[in-house]
DNA sequence: ATGGTCGTTGCACGA
């Protein structure tokens, strides 16, 4: 089962980018992140001609998630499926798909240490965290896929000194990920890769991808029966080039022999 | 190609 993670900023404007890739690759569970789009608008006829199931969770303007599936689409939930007030910003949602519960992200992106939106972005990932805790059997097949806008470690980051005193890199927010790892999820990227420099997003400005100024930030975490069926994983950087105009993310594309699940 | 962002019911702000 090939599940693929893609942050697209903004489902419109990069659908002529998502067809094609999604006819080329052919994956059998995409995640999206950064659709900016309402539920009404969203192309789930596009995506049904090509024989995927699709659900959305939009608010409009900003974020959006959405998973497409071509292995079945059952038990969709919209954000942390707990029972505190919902989160005003539509970042996170459920869905289970050949055999494996699904989480689509799109963690908060903190923008400066001393912001609001990097308190929410702490909040958010304990929440989920929590949300794992009460409501998921750790041995079950889960996989937490999407955006974190985290780099996990200095590896993950094209100049770690650059980001001194900045947000993904911040002791409190990979403590925040550790948190996820140490109740049972795996970043499965560094089962099969040890090196650095391998980025998934890359700063539309000052030509950072042409410089290979990128990070990691879009993750695969599974629960161990499931990340010991991954047989492989890869970043698709050929799709974070050419026109029309990328996203400034690539795809993260894992697969997993999941016909014992 | 000797610089260099992109997206949004935008025109300032988030990423």
């Amino acid at each position: 089962m090939l599940v693929v993670t893609w942050n697209v900023n903004s489902l419109k404007a990069r659908l002529e980018r998502v067809v094609p890739w999604i006819e080329a690759n052919a994956p059998d569970v995409l995640c999206l992140q950064e659709t900016k789009m309402t539920d009404e608008a969203f192309p789930s006829g596009v995506f049904a001609e090509m024989g995927y199931e699709s659900a959305h969770v939009g608010e409009g303007r900003w974020n959006g998630v959405a998973i497409l599936s071509r292995v079945g689409l059952d038990d969709v939930v919209a954000g942390f499926g707990d029972d505190l007030p919902a989160d005003p910003e539509a970042r996170l949602m459920w869905a289970t798909c050949g055999g494996v519960r699904v989480a689509c992200a799109y963690v908060p992106n903190g923008r400066s240490l001393d912001n609001d939106h990097y308190t929410y972005k702490l909040a958010w990932l304990e929440r989920l965290r929590s949300a794992l805790v009460d409501g998921v059997d750790p041995t079950d097949p889960l996989v937490v896929t999407g955006d974190f806008n985290i780099a996990p470690d200095d590896r993950d980051v094209w100049d770690p000194a650059a980001f001194e005193g900045a947000t993904h890199v911040s002791q409190p927010e990979r403590d925040a990920l550790a948190g996820l790892t140490q109740w049972g999820l795996t970043d499965v990227f560094r089962q099969h890769h040890d090196q650095a420099g391998l980025y998934s997003w890359w700063d539309y400005r000052g030509g950072s991808f042409h410089k290979g100024h990128g990070m990691r930030i879009d993750l695969v975490l599974a629960t161990e029966s499931l990340a010991q069926r991954c047989s492989g994983i890869r970043i698709d950087r050929d799709a974070r080039k050419g026109k029309p105009t990328p996203s400034d993310h690539a795809p993260v594309m894992a697969d997993f022999d999941t016909g014992s699940l």
